[in-house]
DNA sequence: ATTGGGGCCTCCG
DNA sequence: TCGGAGGCCCCAA
C-alpha cells in the first residue's frame, strides 16, 4: 500500500457529519509531521466526488483547500450537516474523528 | 493575529 | 537519474 492509496484510506473512514485534520491522518499514518504531504495527496486524489477529502480540515478548525474550489468543499460540509462560517467549521472540536492507524509495511 | 521556518511527498525540467 | 519547486500544512516566536 503506497503513502496516496493510504491517505485515501483513512480519509474514508471518516462518517458522514464528523471531520478529521490533516494532521490527524498523518498520524494514522505513523508519520506526524506529513501533514502537508498528505494534503498533497488528498489534492492529486482521482475521485473528488467519490473520495469525501471535504471532510478533511486544518487542525486550527479552518477549512483549508480544495481541488474543485474552496467553496465547492463548504457545499459538500454543508450537505452533511456542517457549517462554516467565516472560514472556519462551526465546533468543528466536538465532531473531530480519528481515524484508526493504517498499517503501512 | 501575523510571520517565518521546517519536514514530507510528488511532479516537472 | 538528479534537483528544485510547490502543495488542501503545522508550530513556535
Amino acid at each position: 500500500m503506497d503513502f496516496a492509496a493510504s491517505v485515501l484510506y483513512a480519509a474514508a473512514q471518516v462518517p458522514r457529519g464528523k471531520v478529521t485534520t490533516y494532521k490527524m491522518i498523518a498520524e494514522a499514518l505513523g508519520k506526524a509531521d506529513s501533514c502537508r504531504a498528505v494534503g498533497s495527496a488528498l489534492n492529486k486524489n482521482p475521485d473528488p466526488h467519490l473520495m469525501p477529502c471535504y471532510r478533511v480540515i486544518r487542525s486550527d478548525g479552518r477549512v483549508g483547500g480544495y481541488a474543485l474550489g474552496e467553496s465547492e468543499k463548504i457545499r459538500l460540509l454543508a450537505v452533511d450537516g456542517i457549517a462554516v462560517e467565516g472560514g472556519r467549521v462551526a465546533g468543528y472540536r466536538s465532531i473531530l474523528f480519528r481515524p484508526a492507524p493504517v498499517k503501512v509495511p
